[in-house]
Formats: structure tokens, sequence, C-alpha cells
DNA sequence: CATCCCGACATTGTATACAGAAAATGCCCC
DNA sequence: GGGGCATTTTCTGTATACAATGTCGGGATG
């Protein structure tokens, strides 16, 4: 685990209430998603507890809360680890996102409030500024939050909760495979317009929009076979830092 | 928790090697779908940890591990029971699972090895000999196997573990909501049918075929609003045994 | 008669101790 | 210098004790 983030935490453990699980696991997903907690990490149940002034008992359940949303490795008498997920499954992940996200977007068309929608162009618009300012992280935020809103508005609830999954495992593989000359995954106006179809009810067109931006994400990333650069060091168990 | 399940186990139990949490969630996820464990069941950690013969850490683990798959509903300080879906959430878990599974046949039909095909053929039949024997449990025990087949050869694995998941899902609601006087939801040659559209390659007919099939399993169940009688239960705790 | 309050009990939440497995270390031998 | 083996160290698996919380009853009160 990093350094830097250990006396982050540290601080604001401190400061604040008791914590639990639900507490770690968002940490460690935020910290995961936000690239301090590079793939292949190991987390130590005692190490994470001290961090965060709790004991295993805690400590154990939000592990296996995150290995439940895929985020960490956790297997039998082996320290957790942050997931690495292939290059295959990330084009899976993809896959199953285009499917269940353009589905939802479909039921969404022309059912949503007017908060709702209000809701989902701050959210766009933001997102647009934040690139603007060259603020990624508020980016990525605003980016997320959008998706978190269609999921939790989708008429059918198991499928909301699936799509919750995949955003989340789709974020962490592009944070994973983005090209490292790019700063950004943004993609112009993009979220804009399909905020527009939904408000206009034009189901099969968000659906379309819907699948548009995901390949085009998916494009933005390096998802050339590369020989055991990173595979290698996460089977090697080498972790950049204590 | 029913007498006479914790009479069996303890016998099983006795006998057989230690038992790890894996082994507890699959006796308990057995007993919830062969509907041994009625929806809003009480499950006690002590008590469970008593029938297996393990501490509560054991337990709590399989617990928590039932709660991700939504067998079990886990909310702090409070007994875990056996979920019981409502109405709504058994069409939403159709559907989605319609969308799924559909997309999974048409991935699969074409690509699958005579040895898998063989595999799906055999659980077909069994299951109908199964029916025609009167064998209610080991038809479903049949007509499951065929369907994790699926979710297990899917060529995305993604897609095959939101499957996997729905699949349980639905076993449960059908077990729930199932006609009284129905004995079995069996589906004349459905499964046959199906196969044979996967060994010709036609994705589109085996992913109608699917479609199909789901939307009749459906129809075989009393999905009629109820006044409160399933959900009152289970809302004002009042478990029908120990 | 309904309602509220309070206390005993049941059950989960958390911390900790010890046992066992895996990994890291150091050593020897080649 | 490199590979194999024993040792040590680290970490997880399990059980258990205690704390905190929720549940359910009885009884007083309006």
């Amino acid at each position: 685990m990093s350094q830097a983030w250990h006396e982050e935490l540290q601080a604001e453990v401190k400061s604040g209430a008791r914590v639990g699980d639900r507490d770690i696991a968002d940490k460690v997903r935020r910290a995961v998603l936000m690239q301090r907690l590079p793939p292949g990490t190991k987390l130590p149940e005692v190490t994470l507890g001290e961090v965060f002034g709790v004991s295993r008992s805690v400590v154990r359940k939000a592990l296996t809360r995150l290995a439940s949303e895929h985020v960490v490795d956790q297997r039998p008498n082996q320290v957790a680890r942050v997931r690495a997920p292939s290059i295959e499954e990330t084009r899976e992940t993809f896959a199953a996102r285009r499917l269940v996200e353009g589905e939802v977007v479909a039921l969404l068309a022309g059912t949503l409030s007017a908060e709702t929608l209000d809701a989902l162009k701050i959210q766009a618009r933001e997102e647009t500024e934040s690139y603007r300012r060259g603020d990624e992280p508020a980016r990525i935020e605003h980016s997320l939050n959008l998706h978190h809103l269609l999921a939790e508005h989708s008429p059918n609830r198991v499928l909301g909760g699936m799509l919750t999954d995949l955003v989340l495992r789709t974020s962490i593989v592009v944070a994973l495979y983005k090209r490292s000359g790019l700063s950004s995954c943004y993609q112009e106006a993009q979220h804009d317009r399909l905020v527009e179809l939904l408000a206009a009810g034009e189901a099969e067109a968000a659906r379309g929009a819907i699948h548009d931006h995901l390949f085009g994400l998916e494009a933005l990333l390096d998802l050339s076979p590369r020989e055991s650069s990173i595979d290698l060091k996460s089977i090697l168990g080498q972790s950049p830092a204590i």
C-alpha cells in the first residue's frame, strides 16, 4: 500500500467517528478507482486494520464485500490483492455493459421525471467543466455519478444493480488500460446527447448512443496483447511500495 | 429453521470431514431451492454454527456469501433471513434473465464442442426422465445443471457470471410463486429444442427459444398481487417454525 | 382498552488469542 | 553464482469473550 495514502487516511480517521466495514470498502474502492492503489497491491488485514483503527474482523468484512464487487482478489490463505482484470475480461466487461446499460437506457427513455433529467444534465455539465479545467478526478467523479444515476433509476432494479457493478468494473479497467499518453477519456458531448435522447423518449436511439459511447471508450484504451508486462508483475507479486 | 433439516444435517456433518463456509453456503442454498427453508426463515448464527459444528466466524462468512448471491437478507444487527423477493422483483429478475441468457445463447450458438453438446443433451434427457418418473427434485437438479452449463461455457465470462446469479434467483422465485396446484414447472421439449438450435448455430432462433422458455416459465407462476399474505408475514417477522 | 416505557433476553458487532498455511529468508551444497 | 532445503516470519483461519444493539414481554398510565 502506498505510504502517502496511509498518512492521509490516518488523519481523516483520527478526526472522524468510528469506521465500519462500509467505510473501509468505500475508501479502498475509491483509491483503486483513482489509481492510488495499483493492481496487484497487497492488502493485508492487519495493516488495513491499523490504518483505519479497527480490528481484523471489520477489515475482513470490507475485503469480502470488495471481493464480491470484483475489486479485490481474495484467495484462501493468501493476502487480498487489488484485482487486475485481463485484457480479455476487459473486453467482456465492456460487452456486458453495452448489453445491460443499453437495455436500461431504452427502458428509461421517456419515463424520467424533470428532476432526474435535471440531475443528469447537471452531472453532464459539471463533467465538461471539470474537463476544461483539467481536473481529471472531478471529471471522473461526475461521469460516474451520471451513469450511477441511470442505474439507480432503472425501472428494472435487478438490471440496475447489475449495471452498478458493471460501471464500477469498467471504471477500474479504464484506469488500468488507459493509454499512457492520454490524460483523459472524455468524449465530447456524448453524455449531453444521451440525456437529450432520454428526455425525448427515443428508446432505440438512446440505446445506440450508449453503444457508441462505450465502443468509443473501449477504443480509447490500449488493449493490445502485452508480453507479461502487467501479468508477470502481479503473478510474481512485486508490489511497488509497502 | 426446520427441525427435520437439523437432524438430517447433524448426521451428515458428524460422519464427514471439517466443513468450511463454502459447504455451509451450499447446503443452505440447496435447502432454499428445495423449499425446505421457506422465505422469511430466521438463520441465527449460533444455531447454524451448532448444526454444522463450527463457530460463528465461519457461519458469518457463509451468510455474507449468500447475501451477495441474494439468497439471504442480512441487515445490521438483525438476524439473517431467507429472502422473499417481491412479485415486482420476480418480474424484473425474469426480464433481466431473458436479456442476459438470450445474449449468452446467441453467442454460444455454433461454437459448442461435441462434448459440451452431449453434456447438454444428457441433462435435457435426464430432466424429461425425472419428470416422467415424478421425481421433482431430480428434475429441478437437471434443469439447473443445463442452464448452469450454458453459463459456464459462455464465451463472455462476465455475462456468464451474471447468468449464474440470475439462474439461482429465478429458481428461488419459481419455488416461491409456483401455483399451488402445479406439481412441476416442466415445459415439454423446450430444452431439447434449444440444444438443437445451439448445435445448428442458429443464434437468433436460440435467443428466441430462450425468450419463449422464460416467458412460459413466468406464466406458470402465480404473480397476482396478493394482499399482505407473504409481505406482511416477512415484514412483521412471523416465522412459521423455529 | 390502547399506548408507552422499561427491563430481561436473544443476537449480532468487535476485539483478541491461538493454530495453521504460505511466503520470505538464510544457509548449504554444488 | 545458482538451486534446493530448513527456518523464520508474516499472514490468514478459526474460536471465543465481551460489548452493543435489537427484540419481546409485562406492567403502569392515560
